[in-house]
DNA sequence: ATAGGGTTAG
C-alpha cells in the first residue's frame, strides 16, 4: 500500500528535512528504578560473551557447542550497554551488531518511555540503515514520536518501508492513523482508513477506536462517529471497553447526553464493567447537558462501587 | 506481541 498524499502539499515542506525534536526532558525516576539493579556491567562478562558470539559467527556450524544462555546473556548486556551509553553511536557500533530487531526494540521502547527522543530517532535511523526493523519498530517509533515528527516525515518513513508485510500490517497503519489524529489531520485519517480497506487490510477494534477518538475532537463528529460504529458492526467486530469509552467521549463533546447514557447502559448489558474512564465521560456528558441531578447520582454510584474520583470527575462535577 | 479512550482557559 502506498500512502499518496495531499499531505505533501506545500505547507509542510518547510519542515521536511529537519526533525522538530523536543529537548530531552529529565529522566523519570520510576522508569529508572527498573533498570538500576543491573546498572553495573561486568566488563569481563561482556568480553566473554562477545567472544562466544564471535566464535559462533566464524564457525556457523558450531552453534550447538555454544550454550544458548550465553547468547541471551550477551544480548542483555548489549541492550544495557546501549541504554546506558553516554555516546549512543559508539555504543551501537560496539554492541549493536549482535542484536536483533526485537532486542533493539527493547532499547527503542526504553528511550521512548524516558522521552529520550533525540536518541530514539538516532537509534531508529541506525536500525533502518541495517534493516534491523520489524512491525513493532515502526508502530512504536511512530507512537513515541507523535508530537515530534511532521506528517510528511511520518509518511516518508512509511513509504520507505521495503518489507511489504510490515507495510501492510494493521498495527503500523493504526499507529499512523493515530499520529494523523493527534496532529488533527482528520480528513487524512479517514482517507488512510479508506485506503486501508481498498488495499485489503482488515481494520480491527484499534482502528475503529482511533477513528472515533478523532470524531471526539472534531465539530459535528457525532454523526461521523455513528458512521464509524455502523462500519464496525458491519465488519463483524464487537464493541469493547475502549470503543465504548471513546464513544462516550464523542457523546459528551457533542452534547449527546441521552446517547451517552444509552451507550453506558448498553456496555454494562454486554458485560463490560465501566471504569473511571467511562464514569467520568458519562459524568462529563451529564454536566455539559446541565443534568446535575443525574451527575450527582452518578457520583454517588461511583462512590458506592468504591471508585476513586479523578480530576475529570471533579471538573465535571463543579461545572 | 507491536497500535486505541476523557475536561478547561488562551
Amino acid at each position: 500500500m502506498e500512502i499518496a498524499s495531499s499531505l505533501t502539499s506545500h505547507k509542510f515542506h518547510h519542515n521536511q528535512t529537519c526533525p522538530s525534536l523536543k529537548p530531552t526532558p529529565s529522566i523519570s525516576c520510576t522508569l529508572n528504578n527498573g533498570t538500576s539493579k543491573v546498572t553495573q556491567i561486568d566488563k569481563y562478562e561482556v568480553g566473554r560473551a562477545y567472544r562466544l558470539i564471535k566464535a559462533n559467527h566464524i564457525t556457523s556450524n558450531s552453534r550447538k557447542y555454544v550454550p544458548n544462555s550465553s547468547f541471551s546473556k550477551a544480548r542483555q548486556l548489549a541492550i544495557l550497554d546501549i541504554q546506558q551509553a553516554s555516546h549512543l553511536e559508539l555504543a551501537l557500533s560496539r554492541s549493536g551488531e549482535i542484536l536483533k530487531a526485537q532486542d533493539l526494540n527493547v532499547v527503542l521502547r526504553n528511550f521512548g518511555n524516558l522521552n529520550r527522543l533525540k536518541e530514539l530517532s538516532q537509534l531508529f535511523n541506525w536500525m533502518e540503515q541495517r534493516g534491523k526493523t520489524n512491525i513493532a519498530t515502526y508502530s512504536g517509533y511512530i507512537k513515541f514520536m507523535r508530537s515530534s515528527l511532521t506528517p510528511v516525515q511520518v509518511l516518508d518513513i512509511y513509504n520507505n518501508i521495503r518489507d511489504e508485510s510490515v507495510k501492510n500490517n494493521v498495527s503500523v497503519c493504526n499507529a499512523i492513523l493515530d499520529f494523523l489524529i493527534k496532529n488533527r489531520k482528520f480528513d487524512n485519517s479517514f482517507k488512510l482508513f479508506d485506503q486501508m480497506k481498498r488495499d485489503g487490510l482488515i481494520p480491527d477494534t484499534v482502528t475503529y477506536s482511533t477513528l472515533l477518538a478523532g470524531c471526539a475532537k472534531v465539530k459535528g463528529g457525532y454523526s461521523k462517529a455513528m458512521q464509524v460504529v455502523q462500519d464496525l458492526k458491519y465488519s463483524g467486530l464487537r464493541m469493547d471497553g475502549v470503543i465504548y469509552g471513546t464513544l462516550l467521549s464523542v457523546c459528551a463533546s457533542n452534547h449527546e447526553c441521552e446517547e451517552a447514557e444509552r451507550y453506558f447502559n448498553q456496555m454494562k448489558c454486554e458485560g463490560h464493567t465501566p471504569n473511571v474512564f467511562h464514569y467520568s465521560s458519562l459524568l462529563n456528558a451529564y454536566s455539559v447537558g446541565g443534568n446535575y441531578k443525574k451527575a450527582e447520582e452518578l457520583v454517588q454510584e461511583m462512590k458506592s462501587v468504591g471508585m476513586e474520583l479523578n480530576k475529570v470527575c471533579y471538573f465535571s462535577h463543579f461545572l
